[in-house]
DNA sequence: TTATTAGATTATAATCTTTATAATTAGTTT
DNA sequence: AAACTAATTATAAAGATTATAATCTAATAA
């Protein structure tokens, strides 16, 4: 059901002249399939058994291509390491401080804010980001037994 | 003029049971009378003519226990460390593609974002962040030649 | 004021994430 | 199928942050 996702973002990269190596094929298959958001090492270790001599760089080097082109956003949050998203759609993330699970939901995007921000601050802004954060219904209910 | 928030700042931590050392108060202070956000690297620089026997490790345990006190906040953007902000008033932040710039800003809390993402997650939603990108006026100038 | 004690600092090493380099390999185009 | 160039691999290096153990000191109370 993801594969015309798949396909259109191959097609993209095909229409940037990017290379489509069975290496950078699968870490984009890899996320567009994944809800989670995953780090570079979640990467490189589900996609190890596929292909064992797979260098960490090739992770990374792929990431930043698909991020130059458009079609992963980075997520830097608190902690030590990025996580990488699917490109897809307009949408903001909840963060659970507890177990650092994430969980997209919709909003109207924040165009006043930008628009003020562009007054105030003399900006040119290009665009924002923005995400909450709080405790899980699951990490609730474990905390209170 | 900012001596009554650094004042403040070191009532809190007493009330908190933390000791004042000599380095503490001056991450604090240099904290508290800086407009830019340093990283930890900027403020173990700014500090070891007054310091110089003082530890990198000294400047991150001390911006820990403030953030832990709520003293301050971390910010972590896409560059490689996290930079530290003295958590006064509400304000957002813009930040400029180009040179690295972060500029304050405010508006009203993003409240309704936050009871939406409870509604929609499930979440228990305790804060949120959100900033804007894009140039600032300098850089912009700069470009144009 | 001094002694005590838990917490803080220092120096150092270790860890972890990410990037750089050089040699080899392999997509793509002709 | 050959050639060209980008991608991959293996490895090392860089940079940020954390861990450890020994030493020191701020705060408290005798």
């Amino acid at each position: 059901m993801s594969d015309h996702r798949l396909q259109d973002a191959i097609d993209t990269l095909k229409e940037s002249g990017v290379r489509i190596t069975p290496q950078r094929h699968a870490v984009l298959e890899y996320l567009i399939q994944s809800m989670s958001h995953p780090t570079a090492d979640d990467i490189y270790k589900a996609l190890e058994s596929k292909f064992p001599n797979m260098s960490v760089a090739t992770v990374y080097n792929n990431l930043r291509v698909l991020r130059e082109i458009g079609l992963v956003r980075e997520l830097t949050y608190g902690d030590s390491s990025s996580r990488f998203d699917c490109n897809t759609s307009d949408h903001y993330h909840a963060i659970c401080e507890t177990c650092g699970k994430i969980v997209d939901f919709h909003y109207p995007r924040l165009d006043e804010v930008e628009s003020l921000a562009e007054q105030v601050t003399g900006f040119n802004v290009s665009h924002h980001r923005m995400e909450v954060y709080g405790t899980c219904s699951e990490c609730r209910a474990k905390s209170a037994h």
